[in-house]
DNA sequence: CGTATCTCCTGCAAGC
DNA sequence: TGCTTGCAGGAGATAC
């Protein structure tokens, strides 16, 4: 399930197969994704030179020198970078054929992605189009801050887990990450987002972008369908504490970790670590120190 | 404005 | 064995 993690991944495995290079052709077998692929998007992109590539949250942005594509990987969406004359497989929705003969491949079975071209330069792209001006700071850069999160939820009430998946208040904190964040930072994921302390938000911040970038360091997390640009897995599925390990032990405590709905999501916690009031300093993470 | 719910889609697992 | 059902999920759209 690619979540920031994974679109970096992605990201940073096709950009030398792309920069620079020109588009060929662009070939849809299926153009049912989230939004339609418009029957004018090949000829729209086909001889153009891919001037950039960047990630903006969970969205790729690729350069071209009249416009951008907008890339969502949707939940179960991957991009490879495969040679020409490789058979497609099922799902395999689109190729951006390179004149170089290397082929992007746009893979995505339940066709929550997107793969959209657009008129906007990435630049004007980040802060006009529809889908990327609304969005909250980057967890890896510098105006994500423990403050940022404790302002952003006076006004609010919801769940703290569902608070920081809001890609308002932060991009790029899917359901995988989200749990792992909490359970590092001895925050229990139902609790209300108000009554958390600045002090607890300092930890909270501290714990996603330590998460993150642990997974960005191991490839990602692969559940099911996530590959990166040469089809490998990630790693950072051996790495989770509590996601996904409903009934297992704690790996700080030996409690049960549980698993409840939090805002139609499935999150998981352990009870002993993540208690619904804790003091500051009780967090497994920092009691690891 | 904040919140909750619905929706898209397919593959897999569980239950009968 | 083969059916049905439920679940997984990013995030926009919608209703209140």
């Amino acid at each position: 399930m690619p979540e920031l993690p994974e679109v970096e991944t992605t990201l940073r495995g096709i950009r030398p197969h792309l920069e620079g290079r020109r588009i060929a052709r662009l070939i849809v077998r299926n153009p049912r994704l989230r939004q339609p692929i418009p029957p004018e998007m090949p000829e729209r992109v086909a001889g153009q030179t891919i001037r950039s590539l960047r990630r903006r949250s969970k969205y790729l942005l690729i350069g071209l020198e009249h416009g951008s594509l907008l890339v969502h990987l949707g939940m179960s969406g991957s991009l490879r970078v495969v040679t020409a004359g490789s058979p497609p497989r099922t799902h395999d929705h689109l190729d951006l054929i390179l004149s170089d003969g290397g082929i992007l491949r746009f893979h995505d079975p339940r066709r929550f992605g997107i793969f959209l071209w657009i008129s906007m330069s990435p630049e004007i792209a980040l802060v006009e189009h529809p889908l990327l001006c609304r969005l909250g700071p980057e967890p890896l850069e510098n105006d994500f801050t423990g403050e940022h999160l404790y302002r952003s939820s006076r006004s609010r009430r919801v769940a703290v887990k569902s608070f920081i998946m809001d890609s308002a208040v932060v991009v790029g904190v899917g359901n995988i990450y989200a749990s792992e964040s909490l359970f590092l930072a001895g925050l229990h994921p139902a609790r209300a987002c108000n009554r958390i302390d600045q002090g607890g938000y300092e930890r909270l911040a501290e714990t996603i972008r330590l998460v993150l970038r642990a997974s960005i360091e191991q490839g990602g997390t692969t559940l099911r369908d996530f590959v990166n640009e040469s089809g490998a897995p990630g790693y950072f599925a051996q790495s989770l504490r509590v996601y996904g390990r409903a009934g297992e032990s704690c790996r700080i405590c030996g409690t049960l970790i549980r698993q409840q709905k939090i805002g139609q999501r499935s999150s998981f916690h352990c009870p002993h670590c993540q208690p619904q009031a804790i003091d500051a300093g009780s967090a497994a993470f920092f009691d690891e120190e």
